[in-house]
DNA sequence: TTATTAACTGAACATCTGGTCATTAAAAAC
DNA sequence: GTTTTTAATGACCAGATGTTCAGTTAATAA
């Protein structure tokens, strides 16, 4: 059960260390782009090393994918589950809730990860279709249902609606990942006030 | 002026073509992961072939996205000059035609792979920001403003509001070209119920 | 101290692919 | 028919990078 008995040299690397390393490379510079020496460097270990931990690049790729979103899911889904106000109040905390948890952090990177190799790895894109989106769409279809159920939104949760209420706020994390280098030389609001805004754009479509 | 009095052998190749096969392939597997000599096989010609007409991988990246959707823009900036009926209207029209000229062709590959490697190519991605996102941003404000002005739409032309009015279409599109193949197996409503439902939500929003 | 075990390293290997170029093909000019 | 000019080819080259592995380091056990 218990007594491990260390043998030989302890080690000295964490493995979710190299994971996060690796989201914010591959979200960088795409999955390809990015080289594994880059990768160990910025964790400060060796390329070899990276190989006793993961058994190959992909490798290293499907398990940024698993660990990254799964965790964060588990806070929405409480939150829905133990709401008892208003279905438009759950909406904005819902959604204020996963810009916080993801859109604002690195994990923010992982769906123009996704979207940019789902072709490339149907079986990693299948864990996170799987694991991540359709998690993700039944946790928000059950807010709507929430709401319209109260008579407060028009639409039930169904599988449009849902993309539909989360497509600015998505669409905004994968420009932010992308053209934001780029955009940011031109338009110049706030990040809070841009996502403010498009969750209440959101909500809005959902009024009767 | 005239009398061009070709010498030598005559071109069997046609460039367009040599694009169309890149930018089906970048669409499908990203800039990366697409061999020219795969380019230049579905195009029926030779590796070196592709060099008689582009300089480089990157510049047949770049004739990709300059020779796409800049003469679809046009189409659609002349649709919003000569309109005189109504802002809800003009909305379905511009984001019906959106889909038909760009959406559901080809074309319609282009912000995902854009998405993809902004970041790899700051040129090519200054480029498309300009001559097609502003553009088009331009265009969409436009037909806002109309509503508008006529009092049937609450909110102007802005930034954020041209960008949550796309929104439910442009992570369609994106969708389709990434996850499509996976997601099919599971949700069925036809592709044009989708786009219908997707330009009634933003409509919705943008209503009083 | 010595032996043993496990973690870690980085040089070397194998492969893959963007890019080049000597050669061949096909047309017009003479 | 011969020469000239342009188009097209595909074998080849060079650089990059995922992957491996013999060797090194640092801990415990004897």
């Amino acid at each position: 059960m218990n007594a491990p008995v260390r043998r030989g040299r302890p080690a000295l690397v964490d493995p979710a260390a190299l994971i996060r390393c690796a989201l914010d490379l591959f979200v960088e510079h795409g999955y390809a782009a990015t080289r594994l020496e880059d990768v160990a460097h910025a964790a400060g270990v060796s390329k070899g090393t990276l190989y006793l931990y993961f058994d190959s690049k992909q490798a290293l790729f499907a398990a940024v994918v698993r660990e990254g979103l799964v965790p964060a899911l588990a806070e929405g889904e409480a939150l829905v589950a133990g709401w008892t106000g208003s279905g438009p109040d759950l909406m904005r905390q819902l959604l204020a809730g996963w810009w916080q948890l993801i859109g604002e952090t690195p994990l923010g990177g992982l769906p123009k990860l996704m979207i940019a190799e789902a072709r490339n790895f149907p079986d990693i894109a299948e864990l996170y279709h799987r694991e991540v989106m359709q998690r993700g769409c039944a946790l928000v279809a059950r807010a709507i249902d929430y709401g319209h159920a109260r008579g407060e939104f028009s639409s039930p949760g169904d599988a449009r609606t849902v993309d539909a209420v989360m497509a600015p706020l998505l669409l905004y994390v994968l420009m932010k990942h992308s053209f934001g280098p780029i955009a940011d030389a031109c338009c110049g609001a706030s990040e809070a006030d841009d996502i403010r805004f498009r969750i209440e754009f959101s909500i809005q479509a959902l009024l009767p």
